[in-house]
RNA sequence: GCUCGCUUGGUGUAGCCCGGCCAAUCAUAUCGGCCUUUCGAGCCGAUGACAGGGGUUCAAAUCCCCUAGCGAGCACCA
């Protein structure tokens, strides 16, 4: 954040549109800027930047659900607000502004105006005397007015060189009603570069972060502080994020059409690139606010590796991760010889965890790829070692040194007749399979390791089938 | 078309404002070794980058110009 150190306080937003659950590129806001109030004791504000009731919707679910996204971030705002909530604001600021001079109404339409912006030429509505907007205004406000017939611009420099910053528009008229009951009345609305930069004033922002697509919102936002005389905060542009690892495209909408024609399950589908994915994956908030930070504020675009947030992630969930086998389609072999259990270790770094009781039955069930050709040996981890013989596989009784020696692999496996059935839900699809019976004590929300496979969640015990999310190797 | 911006290894990042300490940092990744009854973790090692070209300078990743590539805005979306 540049200049921090003339700030008594370094307050930021986050200013989500709520119009859907957030997917992994929303989150990189709130990661930022939590940790870096966390940091350096900042503030932060969450502002629902809801003042389409049209194009951009409000989903009324998603208030909640963004909220509840940045509380798994491990994160707090200081304060929650809500655009809709504060249009008669946003209204006064325009009557004084104009006031100053610094809007007028328009009734062009966009085509029109379009034309004549672009060839640097003001609109006939742009010298009208400050009474008549004054009152076309109020009639906006009023609801008087059907969406297109009437804006209020600001007033710029109709010759400017860049195009886009030439007399915005900072309210239309919009005929559909909020989805928010407590806004549903109103029908002139503000656009996104006026009441963000009303609000940023209003709550004191210090530091703005937004994306490389809002680079011309500061110059625009500038006139505003300009006939305000207000300073504008300090601002950084970041690019966009890409993630890698994933076939569905990270876009609210496109998710949201996904989910409608059944190709997902939902938005916690593993599929999908979404905090309620992850989440249910059982990977941690902190590990993806810890990648979503490593990347930086630069304005070029990044792609996040989610490589990097497994990274993350395992660092904080290895030490507690119980230890289970789990074997994807199993192949049954009967077992000759040997023990009548097996006694692997819970956790292998901490043997005061003690170990899991494993029956073995007279067969067992390993993975297909790791069943030894014939006359050759497997060690069966926490059991002992065991020789391929004809259809079934023989103990041998030999020492360890026959793995150090490296001759011999170690698979995991479960007894064919006391294992529980298990779906592990993957990013790639669902993997059948049989989970040794220890999984049973697990309860939902626990993260367990599958020995040689990698971490999942349990998410439920099902009658037919224990299911699991996977989350990474 | 007009305007604005970006470009450091596979990925991300530090450095760039205020040129030398940068034969370029750290992380991740990949590969190899040690250790290990797992995947993982740990330890050790290796791989690998200043978009290209000019210029300024004793000295350029850093300043200037050009080229290329990429991106964004020019919405009554956010």
């Amino acid at each position: 954040m540049p200049n921090v150190e003339e700030y008594e306080e370094i307050r930021m937003r986050v200013a989500p549109n709520p119009n859907g659950p957030w997917h992994i590129g929303h989150v990189r806001m709130p990661a930022v800027i939590g940790e870096y109030k966390q940091r350096h004791h900042g503030w932060m504000l969450c502002r629902f930047d809801d003042t389409d009731p049209e194009t951009k919707r409000p989903d009324l679910d998603a208030y909640e659900e963004i909220l509840d996204s940045i509380a798994y971030l491990g994160f707090d705002p200081d304060e929650v607000v809500r655009a809709s909530d504060r249009l008669e604001t946003y209204y006064e600021h325009a009557r004084e502004l104009i006031e100053l001079g610094g809007a007028y109404t328009c009734s062009c339409n966009g085509e029109t105006f379009s034309g004549l912006k672009n060839d640097g030429e003001a609109c006939p509505h742009r010298e009208k005397d400050t009474e008549t907007t004054l009152s076309e205004f109020e009639a906006m406000v009023d609801g008087e007015y059907n969406s297109g017939e009437m804006v209020l611009r600001i007033r710029t420099d109709i010759e400017h060189k860049n195009p886009a910053l030439r007399d915005w528009v900072a309210f239309r008229m919009v005929d559909t009603p909020h989805p928010r009951p407590e806004a549903a009345g109103y029908r002139c609305w503000p656009m996104l570069d006026f009441q963000s930069g009303i609000d940023d004033h209003a709550f004191g922002i210090t530091h703005i972060v937004r994306g490389i697509d809002l680079q011309d919102s500061a110059k625009r936002q500038a006139f505003v502080y300009e006939y305000f005389g207000w300073e504008y905060p300090e601002i950084v542009h970041w690019g966009h994020v890409q993630i890698d690892a994933y076939d569905v495209a990270m876009s609210t909408s496109t998710i949201k059409e996904l989910i409608a024609e059944g190709e997902l399950d939902g938005w916690d589908d593993p599929r999908a690139p979404t905090i309620a994915s992850l989440r249910r994956r059982g990977i941690r908030g902190e590990a993806i606010v810890d990648a979503m930070v490593e990347l930086g504020t630069s304005t070029s675009n990044v792609e996040l590796a989610m490589s990097s947030v497994y990274a993350k992630n395992r660092d904080l969930i290895d030490d507690e991760a119980d230890r289970l086998f789990f074997v994807r389609d199993g192949v049954e072999k009967p077992l000759i010889g040997g023990p009548d259990a097996a006694e692997p270790p819970v956790h292998p770094d901490h043997e005061n965890r003690g170990t899991r009781d494993i029956p073995v039955g007279g067969a067992i069930l390993v993975e297909p790829d790791d069943v030894p050709p014939n006359g050759k040996r497997i060690w069966l981890k926490g059991y002992g070692p065991v020789r391929h013989t004809r259809d079934a596989l023989e103990f041998t009784g030999e020492g360890i040194d026959i793995v150090r020696n490296g001759d011999v692999d170690v698979v995991h496996w479960v007894p064919a007749d006391e294992s529980v059935p298990v779906r592990l839900r993957t990013m790639d699809g669902d993997l059948k399979g049989h989970a040794e019976p220890g999984i049973a004590g697990y309860n939902t929300d626990d993260v367990v390791q599958f020995e040689r496979i990698g971490f999942a969640r349990i998410d439920r015990h099902g009658a037919e089938e224990t299911v699991a999310y996977f989350a990474h190797p």
